[in-house]
DNA sequence: TTAATGATATACT
DNA sequence: GTATATCATTAAG
């Protein structure tokens, strides 16, 4: 089984954060294999990047980001959900692609059960959903993931076509909240908002 | 449409 | 040290 190594993490962000799409992320989880075909990606490009954690001040919680790529940056976010990225680029340049939903795979009866729900469309479709699902907590933060129980498989399917969008609630960003920097395949049911108008459509 | 919810950052004493 | 505002969201109303 071929896992993704780092030469393919320690690209440009924006390439990576369009090549993650059709690949499929599995958490070996003490619990159960969970495992899902990433869909939709956000990607936060350094210091330059006002909507970007690394645009504030180096900190403990965003220390994960100035790795090597191929590591995790879990973080929490409004009290009780995580949001999962991976980060990008070499050690010391702070930046990272935000994993927003994925189709599920395997374990999608942990899943269920993890989420509360039966419902396979409400399982992984929002960062917050997808770490629930797949047993995505503060544990996961800063590990590699070219060795370790949470890993990225190569993209096994045929994608016809792609979609960039604006970036999700990052409305507090002045200069970069308008940038097309979501990607997701275009037309897929399984990512947490379809591309609005502004959205531009291209394959690869 | 809006409340929930707590870690974190930032601005104070 | 202490106070307060702010979230890369979600689910309920």
């Amino acid at each position: 089984m071929k896992i993704l190594d780092r030469e393919f993490y320690t690209r440009d962000t924006l390439t990576v954060a369009k090549d993650l799409l059709g690949c499929k992320l599995v958490h070996r989880s003490t619990d159960g294999i969970v495992s899902g075909i990433i869909v939709e990606t956000e990607a936060y490009i350094g210091p330059d990047d006002d909507a970007a954690h690394s645009a504030r001040k180096r900190s403990i919680r965003t220390e994960p980001m100035y790795m090597n790529g191929g590591h995790s940056y879990v973080y929490q976010i409004y009290g009780k959900y995580y949001c999962f990225n991976i980060v990008t680029a070499k050690e010391d340049m702070p930046e990272a692609v935000l994993v927003r939903a994925l189709r599920p795979i395997d374990g999608k009866d942990l899943m269920s059960i993890r989420r509360g729900t039966g419902n396979e469309h409400l399982l992984c479709s929002g960062p917050g959903r997808l770490c629930s699902a797949m047993g995505i907590t503060k544990k996961q933060n800063a590990l590699d993931l070219t060795n370790s129980e949470l890993f990225v498989e190569p993209c096994k399917e045929i994608i016809k076509e792609y979609a960039a969008s604006k970036r999700i609630g990052i409305d507090y960003a002045v200069k970069c909240r308008d940038y097309l920097w979501r990607f997701s395949i275009k037309d897929s049911v399984w990512v947490s908002k379809k591309p609005d108008k502004d959205s531009i459509f291209f394959s690869k």
